[in-house]
DNA sequence: CTGTATCCCTTCTGATACTG
DNA sequence: CAGTATCAGAAGGGATACAG
């Protein structure tokens, strides 16, 4: 997809706007907090804080921001408790869910190539 | 696993160290040029300027540094021919094609919820 | 052609403090 | 508890020049 060729011709126009979008998407998710809010919500709803608990390194900056840009692309849904202190739940939504798939794939893959890649990384390193 | 808890006992370092490796892992390889340029290289060999012209909109600096990156790990590997001038070509390694799968996978669930997506960002910036 | 190094600006990120 | 704002340092990234 990303890598596609266009001619310039005008019916390329529609084309060009859906790989541009596919980009921008690709860029907003393909970050290392994206997939690790995502693969926490995996099987269920997390408040805020027990996702800050539950991902370790991740600042309540990252968090938020990260939150709003995956809540913004439909991945992850919010809901708001009107009680006090607030209550803020964060579940994956239908789409949220098909990505996380692939990044349970991208998972497995580091546990099978840990080794590999330990190995692979003394060599080069040398 | 990047997500696990650990209670601090002896025989959890191993358990530990292999954590810390694969986030480091998860945070080298989850950014989108290494995605771009896996699903470049996915069916063929490519030299470094046709690597640059297939990958729209990255700039030299950041093709060397993700191209080296990715041999570190061993997702890549890289031939130089010893010709003049000069003649390098990059080929996903068998590590690199089991990350590419799930890169792959992950374009298959762009496409597939492109529209779904653009509609929930339209939602969510009014 | 491929690669390294440099300059320089932008974005990211974490820490801290402050609101409802 | 959840969220926003701000600041300063770190890292990202483009442009250019130069070497093998």
């Amino acid at each position: 997809m990303v890598t596609k060729q266009f001619n310039g011709s005008p019916e390329d126009a529609d084309l060009r706007r859906a790989d541009s979008l596919a980009r921008e998407i690709f860029s907003d998710v393909a970050n290392k907090w994206a997939f690790l809010i995502i693969e926490a919500l995996g099987e269920r709803t997390l408040r805020f804080t027990e996702l800050r608990d539950e991902i370790e390194g991740i600042s309540h900056k990252m968090l938020t921001q990260n939150l709003r840009m995956l809540e913004r692309n439909g991945l992850v849904e919010r809901r708001v408790h009107p009680t006090v202190p607030p209550r803020v739940e964060y579940t994956l939504t239908e789409s949220g869910q098909g990505l996380r798939a692939t990044v349970d794939a991208m998972c497995g893959w580091t546990q099978r190539y840990l080794s590999h890649i330990e190995a692979a990384r003394r060599r080069f390193d040398a």
